[in-house]
DNA sequence: AGCACA
């Protein structure tokens, strides 16, 4: 198969990433660009040598990391095409909301050998922390900081569905009470950066287009602005404009 | 190129 021989996982893994966007960016962007595939419940991003311009973004459903391999593969992302691929293996996150996430001990054999293997040998330095206080009880709940930077508004939806829009620097919003005025959506949509502009049209009330300098921004725009009530019962809803 | 959970 296409995706490496890597069997279907919740959780996708991405290299080929711009190693100069700052981890915290990093994760932010990925989440905003990956959210509209579904649920989003971790985006892993370390900046150590072996791990920087890779990522790991880990979805609640199989169905989404199976439209995020596909649909954003080589997308360009800060300037450098995504390779998406499955990841090899359960994310903490997902083995842990499963209860079957492992003891931490294995870990940190993971983590010595990747360490000999990156300078010479040593193993000693550890001893202290294998011998004591380090064990106690579990792990911390690990919903990491993602998720509570960023709260994902409830999804409009279709998380399993098939079809998913491209990614697009214009965004397509509907739902929108007929009386809006490009006006008043301007007020809402220019609070993100690279904002253009908001165009309507009279004969199709409830619908607007709305334009950023790129996907990225769009992205951000829609993950902040997805279900958004413009009044109580006009909740928008946000896709990627068809190309 | 590089598959972790600081």
């Amino acid at each position: 198969m296409l995706s490496g021989d890597i069997p279907p996982n919740q959780t996708i893994y991405i290299k080929n990433l711009n190693e100069k966007i700052k981890k915290e960016e990093l994760k932010r962007s990925l989440y905003c660009l990956f959210s509209q595939y579904g649920r989003i419940l971790d985006v892993v991003a370390l900046k150590t040598p072996r791990l920087r311009g890779q990522a790991w973004v880990a979805f609640l459903e199989v169905a989404s990391a199976s439209n995020a391999v596909r649909q954003m593969q080589n997308f360009p992302f800060y300037d450098k095409p995504m390779r998406i691929q499955y990841a090899k293996t359960k994310s903490d996150c997902i083995a842990e909301a499963e209860g079957t996430l492992a003891p931490k001990e294995k870990k940190r054999k993971q983590e010595d050998k990747a360490e000999r293997k990156r300078r010479g040998d040593e193993g000693q330095q550890y001893a202290t922390e294998n011998g004591a206080a380090a064990e106690n009880g579990g792990r911390t709940v690990s919903i990491s900081d993602v998720n509570t930077v960023m709260q994902a508004p409830s999804r409009h939806g279709n998380s399993n569905a098939q079809e998913a829009a491209a990614p697009n620097n214009i965004l397509f919003i509907e739902n929108l009470p007929h009386e809006t005025t490009s006006d008043m959506l301007e007020l809402l949509f220019k609070q993100f950066a690279g904002f253009r502009e908001v165009r309507m049209i009279d004969a199709k009330p409830g619908i607007a287009f709305v334009e950023y300098e790129d996907d990225i921004q769009s992205s951000v725009a829609m993950q902040a602005l997805q279900g958004f009530k413009v009044t109580p019962q006009n909740a928008i809803a946000i896709t990627f404009a068809k190309k």
